[in-house]
DNA sequence: ATGCCTCAGCTCCTGAGA
């Protein structure tokens, strides 16, 4: 069984892709973030042609989440319970047997602005909520766009970067604290060669000079991690004429 | 210090992303 994440950057202008990496590379799970679309413009039909089920969680311009599977999605929560949000970040259900929770993090813009102050408070309530979810689904992974490094080997630049947005000792805190809740990160459970990142800039030929970050991450739960024997980074779809700036994460579950 | 790219929208500039 395969589980993916990929923040694509707008399906309105990825969807060729999607629907082309899927094809290639036909995971049983599809987390995809920043939609950047409503609900009615979603292309369900699309993904049912491509043999895929989708939950989606729309918005506007901003944000948005979707879950494709090929088989059915049960008990579906949108965004983080109890935590008033007017944004679409979290859609969550079971999928074979499995607590699926696909996730756009909050980016944070700036380390004291108002909008690092929404991504901390959003961090705690996620993390409530999970330690609730685990306890309930012994195989969980929570998957998506965290948009935080966990420590300077996830950065191409880490003296540069220092304590700047994605970098901060207070959000690495917060990605300590899932770690905590029992959850492993699946990248770290197998080898990878140095500099092995999921976002590049658009700006500055930060791809092609691998000048990225890894802040696509799947965490897995102790069950989970037991079944897990593959984690990869797909730059392939970086290299599309169109890509997105991020590219997918895959997890390999036997 | 800023823009570098890319995308969406109160669209031909601006805000946001990371």
């Amino acid at each position: 069984m395969k589980l993916a994440t990929w923040n694509i950057n707008s399906l309105n202008v990825r969807l060729p892709q999607v629907l082309e990496w899927l094809a290639a590379n036909p995971v049983d799970v599809l987390a995809l973030q920043e939609l950047k679309l409503t609900d009615d413009k979603f292309p369900a039909q699309a993904f049912t042609e491509a043999g895929y089920q989708a939950q989606w969680f729309g918005q506007k311009t901003y944000n948005g989440v979707a879950l494709l599977s090929k088989t059915p999605a049960a008990d579906v929560v949108r965004n983080i319970p109890g935590f008033a949000d007017e944004q679409s970040r979290v859609l969550c259900a079971t999928i074979e047997g499995i607590r699926v929770i696909g996730a756009y993090f909050p980016n944070g813009q700036e380390p004291g602005s108002d909008k690092f102050a929404y991504k901390m408070r959003w961090l705690d309530a996620l993390r409530d909520w999970v330690r609730a979810e685990m306890a309930a689904h012994p195989q969980l992974v929570l998957m998506g766009d965290y948009n935080i490094t966990f420590d300077d080997a996830d950065v191409w630049d880490p003296d540069g970067l220092r304590e700047t947005i994605h970098c901060t000792t207070e959000e690495r805190t917060q990605l300590q604290a899932l770690i905590a809740l029992g959850l492993h990160d699946a990248h770290r459970l197998f080898e990878h060669p140095p500099k092995t990142f999921s976002w590049w800039d658009y700006r500055m030929l930060g791809f092609q000079k691998n000048r990225g970050l890894r802040i696509d991450h799947i965490l897995v739960s102790d069950a989970l991690k037991a079944r897990a024997s593959a984690c990869t980074i797909d730059r392939a779809p970086r290299k599309n004429k169109q890509p997105s700036d991020h590219a997918p994460v895959v997890l390999t579950l036997d």
